[in-house]
DNA sequence: ATTGACTCTCTAGCGACTATAGGGTTTATG
DNA sequence: CATAAACCCTATAGTCGCTAGAGAGTCAAT
């Protein structure tokens, strides 16, 4: 059941140094280690490791995480810590997206104002980067 | 005409230490100095940064404005390079915003697992977390 | 003469890692 | 049993696009 770091890397799509990382910010219980000094884990590292993964692939932030791992060891807490965090975040990617897509509409614009291949000083898009003033 | 650091970058709406920071990585050239050592501008560095400014609210990375720039130096050269760093972008901006409405989706099924106020071990968001395994 | 506002350079810090150097350990093969 | 390959260790520097700060100099007004 006992592996080291490169197994548990394999295992949970995660870099050798992201997992060493994690250790480092004290998202993952320091490991044991065996008499050569490296690292051992075991399936339940795997799983924690995975759930760091899963969020991180949400977009949450480390310090995120750890809010929710930290409640997760605190059982009979109210879990209203959790919604907030996930509606904050929420929040924070619907922010982004409008963003994105006016910057998509923005970029699909400037990309009509110029063919393949004229000289650069008629670049419709160099042109229009200039005399755009406003954000 | 002239004017310090700080004028422009109210001009601008730069800060003053982007502005240097600019100067160092070579997006603008280096400005002439006062007798007491103050950088001096004009209203062409105005303009030049203005369109760094307006690149940066696209999105485009420095070395890309920085290329943006070059081709516009060289007026006889076909701005192909131009289109291509435009449309590479686009296609960044399409690939990030899919990513985010996918992310999108799966925070919002995940808020909706969990009502207000229960105990941390009920907490369906929890669970969730720990049970998907594919991002 | 002094205050205050401005500017200078240099350095450190952010987040979430990646990459490297320079070593030690374990495992497989000859 | 010797050695080579594959793995692991720590510590440090680098990425990007800035921001924030220290400690010093410059300039305009009172």
């Amino acid at each position: 059941m006992n592996m080291k770091i490169g197994t548990l890397a394999s295992h949970t799509g995660l870099s050798i140094q992201a997992i060493r990382y994690y250790e480092q910010q004290e998202l993952v219980p320091t490991p044991g280690r065996s008499s050569g000094n490296y690292r051992i884990y075991d399936e339940t590292s795997v799983k924690h490791l995975v759930f760091i993964k899963h969020c991180r692939n949400l977009g949450l932030s480390l310090e995120e995480i750890k809010a929710l791992l930290r409640v997760r060891t605190k059982p009979d807490e109210t879990c209203s810590e959790i919604n907030h965090i996930i509606d904050h975040h929420v929040a924070v990617v619907d922010r982004r997206l409008t963003e994105l897509q006016e910057l998509r509409q923005q970029l699909g614009a400037l990309r009509t104002k110029c063919g393949e291949n004229q000289a650069a000083k008629d670049c419709g898009i160099l042109r229009e980067l200039f005399e755009i003033t406003s954000p």
